[in-house]
DNA sequence: GTCTATAAAATGATAGAC
DNA sequence: GTCTATCATTTTATAGAC
C-alpha cells in the first residue's frame, strides 16, 4: 500500500488534474532547463512558467533532479527513433535521406528538446553517459553494419559509416542548436527550414551516390 | 589618476604576479563555464580551479560576469580567424579544405573554447549576438561573395554558400561539443581526430568538386 | 491539492586585518 | 595582494494550515 502510494509520485500520474499539472510542469521544465542547462535553471522559474507555486510544483516532482531526469527520459526514447526507422530492405540513398529529413524534422518541431540534450552532452553527459555507451552504441553499430553492406554492395559511396551518421547528427542537430546563430548571419532572425533542407538533400546525395 | 588607476583593474595587468594570477583565473573559470554554462558556474568552483580564495579572484575580477566577458571577448578574435583566412587567390576546393582544416584542429586544440561558445549560443547568445548581427555577419557576406564567384567560375559545386559554411562549423565544432557522444559510440571515449580529418576531407571533397 | 511561511544551504560579493 | 569573517540574496526544499 505504501509503496504503491509513492510510485504514483513518480508514475504518470492517475487524475485529470494531476496529469494537466504534471505535462504543465514539464513543458516549462523543458523550456527553462533547455535554455539554462541544468544548474543554471531554478524551481522558482519553472513554477513561475507552469503558473504554479513553487510548492506546489514540489508536490507532484519532489526534486529538481527528478524533473530533469523525467525530461531525459522522455528524450531519450524518441531520440532514438528516426535511426531505428532507417530499414534495410529500403532503398540506401533514399533510406539514408529519409533518415536525414527525419532528423531536420526534430529540429524544427523540438528545437527545445535538441537544446536539452546538447546541454546535457556538452556538461559531460552525466546523467545519459550510461545510455550513451549502451543503447544509442548499440543501436548505431547495427545500423552501421547495414550501410557498410550497402557501401561493399556499391549502392552507396564508400565512407566510414559512424563518421556518416555524426554528420547527419551535427548537420540537423546545428540548427536547432545553433539557431540563434544562423539566424543573426542570415539576418532573418530565424532557421529557414526548407532552405536548410534544400541543401542538405543536395549535400548528401553527392556524399552518397556512389 | 583614479580613472587609471579603476583601468588597471579591468586591463591587462601589469606586474608579474598579476599577469600570472589573471591567467590562472581565465584558464579556471575557462574550465567551469565551458562545461556549466555561466549560470551554472559558482565563484567557488572556479576560485578552487585556479588554487585561489573566493576573495583573493574577486580582487582581480569585481564580478563573475566581468571573467565571463573576458572570456567571450578573447575568444570572439580567435573565432573569426580561421574564416578570415580564407584566400581569394588560392585554389578554390584547398582554400575551403583548409578552412575546415583549421576549424577541426581547434577542436581539437580548443575544445573548452568551443563547448564555452556552443554554450553561449544555446542560451540564446544573451552576450554576444551583437557581434554575431556584425562582425561575425558581414565576414561570412564577404567570404560568402567570394565562395559564390568561385561556384560561378564553374571551380566548386554550386551550392547555397551560408549553408556550405554552416555546414563547416557545425561538422567540426561537432568532435569538441558532442565529443563525449562520439566517444560514447565509438567505444574509444575520446575523438581520434585524425579518423575525422579523413572522413570530413572525404566527405568536403565529394561536395565541393565540380 | 494548494497555499503561506520558513528552514537550511548555496552563492555572489564586501569589510577590514595583515 | 591575500586572508578570515561575514553579509545579503538566492535557491532548494519542507512544515503545516486550509
Amino acid at each position: 500500500m505504501n509503496e504503491t502510494a509513492k510510485l504514483e509520485l513518480t508514475q504518470p500520474p492517475k487524475t485529470r488534474i494531476q496529469r494537466k499539472n504534471h505535462a504543465l510542469i514539464l513543458e516549462a521544465a523543458l523550456e527553462v532547463f533547455s535554455t539554462h542547462g541544468f544548474r543554471g535553471a531554478t524551481v522558482d522559474q519553472i513554477a513561475a512558467q507552469a503558473g504554479l507555486s513553487k510548492p506546489n510544483l514540489l508536490y507532484y516532482f519532489a526534486t529538481k533532479e527528478t524533473i530533469h531526469v523525467a525530461l531525459l527520459s522522455r528524450l531519450m526514447e524518441n531520440w532514438l527513433a528516426p535511426l531505428e526507422a532507417l530499414n534495410a530492405d529500403g532503398a540506401p540513398i533514399e533510406e539514408l535521406l529519409g533518415y536525414m529529413h527525419r532528423k531536420l524534422e526534430m529540429s524544427r518541431d523540438y528545437p527545445r528538446e535538441s537544446r536539452l540534450f546538447a546541454n546535457e552532452i556538452l556538461q559531460g553527459a552525466p546523467r545519459i553517459l550510461p545510455s550513451l555507451e549502451t543503447d544509442l552504441r548499440n543501436l548505431v553499430d547495427a545500423k552501421c553494419l547495414l550501410i557498410q553492406r550497402w557501401m561493399d554492395a556499391g549502392q552507396l559511396a564508400p565512407s566510414d559509416p559512424y563518421h556518416l551518421i555524426f554528420s547527419i547528427w551535427s548537420l540537423t542537430q546545428h540548427y536547432a542548436d545553433f539557431g540563434v546563430q544562423v539566424g543573426a548571419v542570415l539576418g532573418t532572425g530565424a532557421v529557414d527550414f526548407e532552405q536548410a533542407h534544400q541543401h542538405l538533400t543536395l549535400h548528401f546525395t553527392r556524399m552518397l551516390t556512389p
